[in-house]
DNA sequence: CTCTATACCTTGTATAACAAGATATCTAGT
DNA sequence: ACTAGATATCTTGTTATACAAGGTATAGAG
C-alpha cells in the first residue's frame, strides 16, 4: 500500500461528494476524471464501495441511464444532506490544512476556547 | 471513530517528523504539544506504536533520560533517514493539498505536454 | 460468435488511529 | 512504611477505509 494511498484516508469522499455537486456523474468516469484534479487514478474497488457507502447513508442518490457504448451508467447527484457533509467536510478539511500547515511551520496556536466538534 | 480520525492517516506520521526535528521530544509531551498547533489531543495509544514503528523504520533514535517527576523519559530525536522522509513527505503533502484544493474549486489540471488551452 | 471496451460490483487484505487497560517510577502526605 | 496521584511507556483488540484481484453484464465491431 502506498503511503499516498493513506494520507486519501477520509479525504477522497469529500471530494467526490465536491465533483458530483458540480456536475452529475458516474462510477466509471469518476475513477478517470480524478486525474483531471491531479490525484493519480483510484481502482474501481475504491470509487464504487464508496459511492454505495454514500448513497446509504443517504448523501447521494442515483439513477440509471442508457450508454452509448456499454451497459448503463448509475448517475450520481447530491441530496441535501450530502450538501451538509460536504459543508462539513470542508470546514474539517480547512482546520486540518492549517493544523498540519501549524505545525510543519512551527507555528504554534492559541486554543479555541470550550470547542469540540 | 471520528470522521478527522480518519483524515490523519499517514499525515500524522509526517506531523511527528516535523517536531521531532525542531526539538528532542517524549512521547507523552507529543500526545499533549500536538494541541499547541491546533489538534485535538491524541491518544497514548496512537503516538507510542508510531513512535516505535518509526525508530524501527530508521526515521528516529531515542535516548532515555531522567525526569524531574515520573519515570524516565524517552527523547527521540531525527536520523538522517527520517529527514529524507519528512522532506518527501511535504512534498507529498503539498501535493495533496494541491489536489483536493483543485477539486474543491472544480479547478482542473493540465497535466504534462500539450497545453493548448 | 468472439473480441474488446465499457460499466458495475464483491471479497479479502493491509494499514493506521484509538479505546481500554497494564505496568512502572517518582513525590508528597499521612 | 504505605497510599495516592501525577507522570511515563507499552500492548491488545477494534474499527474504518483504500485497494488489488476477481467476477458479472452490455453493446458494437470484426
Amino acid at each position: 500500500m502506498s503511503t499516498t494511498t493513506q494520507m486519501m484516508k477520509g479525504i477522497l469522499d469529500g471530494c467526490l461528494l465536491a465533483i458530483i455537486k458540480n456536475k452529475e456523474v458516474y462510477g466509471y468516469e469518476l475513477a478517470e476524471k480524478l486525474a483531471d484534479y491531479g490525484f493519480d487514478n483510484f481502482s474501481e474497488g475504491t470509487i464504487y464501495p464508496l459511492l454505495l457507502r454514500m448513497q446509504k447513508e443517504s448523501f447521494v442518490t442515483s439513477t440509471l441511464k442508457k450508454s452509448t457504448a456499454g451497459p448503463k451508467r448509475k448517475y450520481y447527484s447530491l441530496t441535501e444532506k450530502g450538501e451538509e457533509e460536504l459543508r462539513d467536510f470542508l470546514e474539517r478539511w480547512n482546520y486540518l490544512q492549517t493544523s498540519v500547515n501549524n505545525v510543519l511551520n512551527h507555528e504554534t496556536v492559541t486554543r479555541r476556547s470550550g470547542n469540540d466538534d
